[in-house]
DNA sequence: GTGAGCTTGTGCTTTCTTTCACAATCTCCA
DNA sequence: TGGAGATTGTGAAAGAAAGCACAAGCTCAC
C-alpha cells in the first residue's frame, strides 16, 4: 500500500516500466507478469513488484498486471497524462538534435520555442519552431504556460538561463551543460552529464 | 586506505571531482579543501573525503588537497591518463551533435570514425571524420585499437551494433538508444536515457 | 466445483551508502 | 619553537535500497 513516498530509484524505474508497457501494449498483449517485465527490462521481478506496490495494488495473483490499466495508472502517477510544454535554450548542436527529436513532439511533450542569444541565430527556424531572443523567454513561457525548460548552452550561461526560466514560471529544468546550477527558488533541476558518462566508462575499461 | 573496491556512486562522483579540479587548477589555485570542493560541487565535504579515501590518502591535514597531484592521481584511477579512441554509430541528429562536441576531441578522447548503414550517408564527411559503412566497423576498430563505442542508432538496431562492436574489440559502450542491450561477452554498457530524464522531471513537477 | 499451478504483495533480512564526529596531523605566525 | 587553528582519514551509527521467501489469492482446465 502507498505508505509515504517512493524512493528516487523507484521513480527512475517507473519510466522504464512505462516504456516497457507501451511496447507490450503495442504488441497487443493484455497482461504481463513481473517476471515478464524482468525479461524485457532486466529489472528483477521482486523489484518490479515492490516498486509498483509503493503506489497501489495493480496486479492480480496468478495472472499478472493488466497492461492498459497499469499504463494509465502509471502515466497518471508520473504526471504524464496531460501535455507539457517545453522550451530549449541554446540552439547549438545539442539543442538542435533535441529539438528535432520526435520524443519531444509526442502526445505528451510539445516543443513551444527555442531560444538563443546569438543574433545571427535569432529569427531563424529550428525544425518547426523559430529561434527567439533569450531575453523574451520569461514573457513567452509565462504567456504559454511552459512547464519544462531544457538548457543546452555553454556552462557559463547556464545559471543565468535557469534564473530566466524560473522568472518565466518554469518549474522543472533539464540541464545538459556540465556545471552545477544553484536552483532558483521553487524549481527542480536534473542534470544530464554526458562527459561524465564517458569518463565513467573509462574507469570500467579492463585494466591492462 | 584502498580496501576492496569503490562503490559505483563514488566512481560517478570521481568524475565530478575531476571536473572541479580542472577548473580550480585553471584558476591557478594550488590546494583545495574538501569544504572547498563542497562549495563548488554541492557534494558534502565528508562525502568527498570518504570517496577519495577509497583510493588512498591524498590530503594533508590543516591544508587540504594539492590540486595538481590529485588531478594526476584521479586521472590515473579513472584511466583517463592516456588517449582513448572512440567511434560513433548512427550518424543522425544526436550522433552528429556528439561527433561535433569538443569534449570528444580533447586530449583524452579522440573520435576515429562514424558509421551508418544508410547508403546516402556513407562516404560523406561528419565534421572531420568520414561516415563509413557499419559493416566495416569490426575491421576498422580492430585495426585502430578503438576502445569505446557510442550508439546513436534507432532502438531496433542497437543490439546488433553492440555485437558488431564487441566483435571489433570494443570493450565499453555508451548507448543512447532507448532500449536494453544484452551485453555481449566481455563488454560493459552504460545507458543514457534522455527521455527517461524528461519523464522523471514530470513526476517531480509540482502537483496541482 | 476443485485442485494444480502461477503470481502477487509484503515483512524480514541483507547489503550498500551516507552521515557523523573526533583523534591525529599538519601549517603558519608570533 | 610552540601553540592556535584548520583539515584530514576513518570507525561507528544511521539510513536507504535491494533481495528473499512465502502466505494468500486468482485462474483455468477438467
Ligand atoms: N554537443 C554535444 O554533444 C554535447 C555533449 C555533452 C555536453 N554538451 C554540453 O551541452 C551544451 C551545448 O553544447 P553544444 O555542442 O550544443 O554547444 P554549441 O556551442 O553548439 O551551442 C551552444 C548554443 O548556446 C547559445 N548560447 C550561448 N550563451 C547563451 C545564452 N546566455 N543564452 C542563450 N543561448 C546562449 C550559443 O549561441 C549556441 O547557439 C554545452 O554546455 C556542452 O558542454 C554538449
Ligand atoms: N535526437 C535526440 O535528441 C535524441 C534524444 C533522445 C534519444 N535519442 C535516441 O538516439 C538515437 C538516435 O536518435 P537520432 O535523433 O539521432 O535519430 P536519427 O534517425 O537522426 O539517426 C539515426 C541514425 O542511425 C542510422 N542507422 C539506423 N540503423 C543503423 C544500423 N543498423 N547501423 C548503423 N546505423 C544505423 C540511421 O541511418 C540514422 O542516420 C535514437 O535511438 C533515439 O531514440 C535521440
Amino acid at each position: 500500500m502507498p505508505t509515504g513516498r517512493a524512493p528516487e530509484p523507484t521513480v527512475l524505474r517507473l519510466s522504464i516500466y512505462l516504456r516497457c508497457l507501451r511496447q507490450v501494449h503495442a504488441e497487443g498483449l493484455d497482461t504481463i507478469s513481473s517476471a515478464g517485465i524482468q525479461e524485457r527490462t532486466g529489472i528483477t521481478a521482486g523489484q518490479v513488484r515492490k516498486d509498483l506496490s509503493y503506489f497501489g495494488e495493480f496486479g492480480k495473483p496468478g495472472l499478472g498486471y493488466a497492461v492498459e490499466p497499469l499504463l494509465t495508472r502509471l502515466s497518471h502517477i508520473m504526471q504524464l497524462d496531460r501535455p507539457r510544454k517545453v522550451v530549449i535554450v541554446g540552439a547549438g548542436n545539442l539543442g538542435a538534435a533535441l529539438a528535432g527529436y520526435q520524443g519531444l513532439r509526442s502526445s505528451i511533450f510539445s516543443l513551444v520555442a527555442a531560444f538563443d542569444n546569438n543574433l545571427s541565430k535569432i529569427g531563424r527556424p529550428l525544425w518547426d519552431v523559430e529561434i527567439k531572443d533569450v531575453r523574451e523567454l520569461p514573457r513567452i513561457t509565462q504567456e504559454q504556460g511552459v512547464e519544462i525548460g531544457i538548457i543546452t548552452t555553454p556552462a557559463e550561461a547556464a545559471q543565468g538561463v535557469a534564473e530566466l526560466m524560473a522568472q518565466g514560471g518554469i518549474r522543472s529544468i533539464l540541464n545538459f551543460s556540465p556545471t552545477r546550477i544553484v536552483s532558483p527558488q521553487g524549481t527542480t533541476i536534473r542534470n544530464v552529464d554526458l562527459m561524465k558518462e564517458l569518463e565513467v566508462i573509462c574507469f570500467y575499461l579492463p585494466k591492462p
